[in-house]
DNA sequence: TCTGGGGTCCTAGGACCC
DNA sequence: TCTGGGGTCCTAGGACCC
């Protein structure tokens, strides 16, 4: 008897129009009804709404000229995180290998829990229904052996659907689909596959792994040629953390003043440092971001020498970087403003190396400088630290010490 | 069609060090 | 005095995802 060494484990979980169902669950009225998510753009679409084509990302009037009869709602980003949360207690609660790949989808591992928990599908059909019964919203579960294909046939099984596909029709499956399909394939590099005459994964696997490094660079065409043949060796990564933390702003066309966009910087600065405080979390580039009336974009940052996530330090850092853009502003028009802090480091403990003769404490208040610059202002003082620690290093936690401010 | 806000990863050149 | 290779970090831009 031949025992294939390949099971079809791995489920790809994803929310099915996920804002927009928020919004219907949660008003009876939206129910059956096309809903659209955001004015301006389109955040999400309800299945009702891209019955007419509409799609997200879309501008939003040509939307509202596709589907006239739609209801436009703000959208509500507490309540899909609340929505997105209770899901993720439930995906946590059905294996313990579990990837976080945005607010409405995960990858997850069943690897192994056939005895307890019973086959894939078995799992999966819970799975839904639990999401279903306790959450309110329909969940998509695609199944296969890598975090590739199981993507590829979540999106084929949606709305509400359950799909398998088994390690022997992994091929048959893949191959006479449209590249598009493939994680990673957007409209440029479907745009220069197309130009070779490649339309299919199919024609993807016959091209060979040179002639698409050729086209689309080293890691891209070795990733495809891979894909083309789902050899997908990632392993699931669970307690991924952001490497970065970020916010901008459309200012629309009209010209702004040098002051109402430091106004502008001046909040996003504040949004920013704000999470990576709550976060615990520190970063060193400080990225610039501006689109322009032409929608061009382009990028400043500045690598600071050590981590911070004190307001004050991003913000003189961001208005040095506005500062040298102002020429292309004034040239190019500015339609979007955005602020991003890279290089995230984890608010674990500290060490801090003191002087054993440190006259005047001065190393020490550079010493407290620091923790302040990465936790806040009201993380550490000076007569805790003596207290704690009057050796040469003290080890703090973050917010430990933090009665006196 | 005239485009929001949040991210990730890759590439490539230059500076700098050994 | 001229020459080499390798590694890391920084900066800017681009493609892609939801």
């Amino acid at each position: 008897m031949f025992v294939s060494l390949r099971e079809a484990t791995i489920l790809h979980a994803d929310l099915d129009a996920f804002f927009a169902s928020v919004e219907q669950r949660d008003d009876p009225r939206l129910r059956s009804r096309p809903v659209i998510v955001g004015g301006g753009v389109v955040m999400a679409a309800s299945y009702e709404a891209r019955a007419f084509g509409v799609r997200s990302a879309m501008g939003g009037a040509r939307a509202r000229r596709l589907c006239p009869q739609a209801i436009v709602v703000q959208p509500r980003f507490s309540a899909y995180v609340e929505a997105s949360r209770a899901v993720f207690e439930i995906f946590d609660e059905t294996s313990p290998i579990v990837e976080r790949v945005s607010i409405d989808e995960a990858f997850l591992d069943v690897r192994g829990l056939r005895r307890v928990a019973g086959s894939p599908v078995q799992i999966a059909t819970r799975l839904r229904r639990t999401v279903r019964e306790q959450v309110g919203l329909t969940l998509t579960v695609g199944i296969a052996t890598t975090k590739l294909l199981a993507k590829v046939v979540s999106g084929m099984a949606k709305p509400d659907g359950l799909l398998l596909v088994p390690p022997e029709r992994e091929l048959a499956f893949l191959h006479p689909l449209a590249v598009r399909r493939l994680w990673g394939v957007g409209a440029v590099t479907a745009g220069k596959l197309q130009a070779q005459g490649i339309v299919t994964v199919g024609d993807l696997a016959r091209a060979g792994e040179p002639a698409l490094i050729a086209l689309l660079g080293r890691a891209t065409g070795r990733y495809l040629h891979g894909a083309a043949y789902n050899l997908d060796v990632r392993p699931l990564r669970t307690n991924r953390r952001r490497g970065s933390v970020g916010s901008q702003r459309a200012l629309g066309l009209s010209p702004t003043t040098a002051d109402q966009r430091d106004t502008v910087l001046v909040a996003l600065v504040d949004r920013v440092t704000r999470r990576m405080r709550a976060g615990g979390q520190a970063g060193r580039t400080v990225v610039l971001r501006r689109r322009f009336a032409d929608f061009s974009r382009a990028t400043r940052s500045r690598t600071l020498p050590r981590a911070t996530a004190s307001t004050a330090r991003v913000l003189c850092t961001a208005r040095t970087l506005l500062a040298a853009a102002e020429p292309s502003i004034e040239r190019r028009g500015l339609t979007l403003l955005g602020v991003t802090v890279g290089g995230l480091e984890r608010g674990g403990p500290v060490q801090l190396e003191l002087p054993l003769d440190d006259p005047g404490g001065i190393a020490l208040d550079a010493a407290l400088d620091a923790v302040r610059d990465r936790f806040g202002p009201t993380a550490i003082t000076r007569a805790a630290l003596l207290n704690a620690e009057p050796a040469l290093s003290a080890w703090l936690q973050p917010g430990e010490a933090a009665e006196d401010p």
